[in-house]
DNA sequence: CGATTTCCCTGGCCGC
DNA sequence: TGCGGCCAGGGAAATC
């Protein structure tokens, strides 16, 4: 399940790849979510990332308006590169869920295979978000000034909703999944179901807290649990180092007891229920 | 309008 | 071995 690290260490990987290079051709799988792949062209400029949104930018041939191809991976999305001649190229029996495919100058393609198809894929003129609300209405990065103890304080106070949820919620932060918000509450040792009230101290903690997991999770490359990889098809490695997400019925290493698990807002939870109070 | 619920998808795993 | 049932879960649409 891509969040920021794993996003950001394809991104990583893949701006030197293709920055520069010119599209040739596409091909969608055809659906709503995917069919806009046909309409990115150009040159690509750069591969930014905001939250969990991949974002590549696209100088028009000429005329025309710069564009920006948006691509989220959702649940199982993956991006590769791949040799390949023919100038638009669909599912293979070795690449059965292959959902877009762009050729670019030179016999390459980038490849978005995604077996659950919780992914999607825009281009828009570039800058304009308007017509993506989730990228649109999405809240600071982790590390840009905007997100501080306070404006997180402020959030969980205005709010009626659980401090996890909002954290999922990408507008208070960006980037935020569930593994990392499970990590980040338990670093913090705030209960995910919090609510309506947080103290200056913990949200200092959690504010904290939140940088370090995702800090430490691009460190390791991402979290693998089952479908994340990374542009070559590698696996990451923070899974190695999580404390709670997956622990549930193990020891919490702060205190000891049974880390517990349940549903909050239909999301599953891990947590201590001792010292996440 | 904000909050909550539902739906989208399929591979992997479990139990029989 | 085969198979039905269930779970994972980000985000957006639908509904409350």
């Amino acid at each position: 399940m891509p969040e920021l690290p794993e996003v950001e260490t394809v991104r990583r990987m893949l701006d030197p790849r293709i920055r520069s290079r010119p599209l040739r051709g596409a091909w969608t799988f055809g659906t709503p979510k995917f069919e806009q792949a046909l309409h990115a062209s150009g040159t690509v400029t750069q591969v930014s990332r905001r939250g969990k949104y991949l974002l590549i930018g696209l100088q028009a041939d000429r005329g025309e308006r710069d564009q920006e191809l948006v691509i989220h991976l959702g649940m199982t999305g993956r991006l590769s590169l791949a040799e390949d001649r023919s100038l638009v190229s669909g599912p293979t029996s070795s690449r059965p869920h292959l959902r877009a495919s762009w050729a670019l100058d030179g016999g390459e393609s980038l490849m978005f295979d995604d077996a659950r198809r919780f992914g999607r894929v825009a281009v828009v003129d570039a800058g304009d978000y308007s017509a993506l609300a989730g990228l649109r209405d999405l809240g600071p990065e982790p590390w840009d000034p905007a997100f501080t103890p306070a404006s997180l304080r402020h959030a969980v106070v205005g709010s009626r909703r659980a401090v996890k949820t909002l954290l999922l919620g990408q507008r208070v932060v960006a980037g935020v999944g569930n593994i990392y918000a499970d990590e980040a509450l338990w670093m913090a040792a705030i209960s995910p179901r919090r609510r309506g009230r947080l103290s200056t101290p913990a949200a200092t903690r959690l504010h904290s807290a939140i940088r370090e997991v995702l800090e430490a999770g691009l460190e390791h490359g991402g979290t693998t649990l089952r479908d994340y990889r990374d542009l070559a098809g590698d696996s990451g490695e923070h899974q190695l180092h999580l404390a709670c997400y997956g622990r549930a019925g193990l020891p919490c290493r702060r205190c000891g007891v049974q880390l517990q698990r349940y549903e909050l807002d239909g999301r599953s939870t891990t947590a201590c229920p001792v010292c996440q109070r």
